[in-house]
DNA sequence: ATTTCAGAGAATTCCTGGTG
DNA sequence: CACCAGGAATTCTCTGAAAT
């Protein structure tokens, strides 16, 4: 059994995207994982890169997908270390949009093509994407999120275009049935966020037990039901407190929250601040005169 | 408006039996 | 024999009332 261990990764700006520049160890580190996605493109320098038991030798210009299962773990060459931009984001991201994006990052391991070699039409499209989300991140003008966002959602847009012709019709189908049933439920609960929901109910749906659809969360999204419900439910409420003056006690319920105590609870967890206090630090932005109440 | 806490309830994990 | 789904066991989180 080969040691892993599973990261926690923090996001250092408002949007769920981190990009850097890294320098593996030119020692073999620890396989990880995390929930976040991730891509890396090798800049210059030599090394390997281990997903699981498989190994790809880095030339610069390679690109590599990294999902949010696999154990992976760069290394360098010890005469010749490489580096690497990374980009890691939450999955939460590509979902808000459309849930075939993460279809890319959801195709079983072995028949997982981790790297995109650097002479390919592919990585020459993502590459300069990649470089653009760096320099967003790193300059953070006006914008930024939104700029930073859109260019994550055209590289992923460029995967799944990707994969869809690589992969031959039959097994491309395989694997887009088999995430249909994801698709049912989020689809569902973008819906119904905002109503009592539970995994029994959501089960019901699909002729599945409860059971059966914990896991399918952790399989295609890597983070359970309630998270990605609280992330659905997080974002109502921040809306309405910003644009409206509904009292907080509303707010809580029309965002899908089933009592007061938890709301507070979950949005000091997520926001580090109070509903009361988040309301007073952004209602003041008004972005579009229209949309004041 | 916000926080606290014990009891209640739900989600996740582990295990087992069925299936190809 | 490997894989997958359901159910039990376990673990975790929410609820609701009361205090600040």
């Amino acid at each position: 059994m080969v040691k892993s261990m599973r990261l926690n990764i923090e996001y250092e700006h408002d949007i769920a995207i981190n990009a850097f520049y890294w320098t593996p160890r030119s020692y073999r580190e620890p396989l990880h994982y995390h929930a976040s996605l991730e891509i890396g493109c090798c800049v210059s320098g030599e090394g390997e890169f281990y997903f699981g038991s498989k190994k790809y030798v880095v030339a610069p210009g390679d690109i590599f997908i990294v999902n949010h299962t696999e154990r992976h773990i760069a290394c360098s060459a010890e005469h010749n270390p490489s580096s690497y931009l990374f980009l890691n984001f939450d999955p939460g991201l590509l979902l808000e949009e459309d849930e075939r994006l993460l279809l890319p990052f959801s195709i079983p391991s072995e028949r997982f093509q981790n790297l995109i070699p650097s002479d390919s039409a592919l990585a020459t499209a993502i590459w300069p994407l990649m470089q653009s989300i760096w320099l967003e991140l790193d300059r953070k003008l006006e914008g930024y999120q939104m700029m930073a966002k859109g260019l994550l959602l055209q590289i992923v847009s460029h995967l799944l275009r990707s994969c869809s012709t690589d992969i031959p019709p039959s097994e491309w189908r395989e694997i887009t049935d088999s995430f249909s049933n994801f698709r049912i439920i989020s689809a569902y609960m973008q819906e119904h966020f905002n109503e009592p929901l539970d995994l029994e109910q959501l089960a019901r749906m699909l002729h599945l037990s409860s059971s059966r659809v914990s896991r399918m969360f952790q399989e295609v999204l890597g983070r359970g039901f309630k998270d990605y419900l609280l992330l659905l439910r997080l974002a109502e409420a921040r809306r309405l407190l910003v644009r409206t003056d509904m009292p907080v006690t509303e707010v809580c319920f029309a965002s899908g929250f089933q009592s007061v105590s938890s709301f507070y609870r979950l949005f000091a967890g997520a926001e580090g601040i109070s509903p009361m206090a988040y309301r007073n630090k952004y209602s003041g932005i008004a972005i579009f005169e229209n949309e004041l109440p």
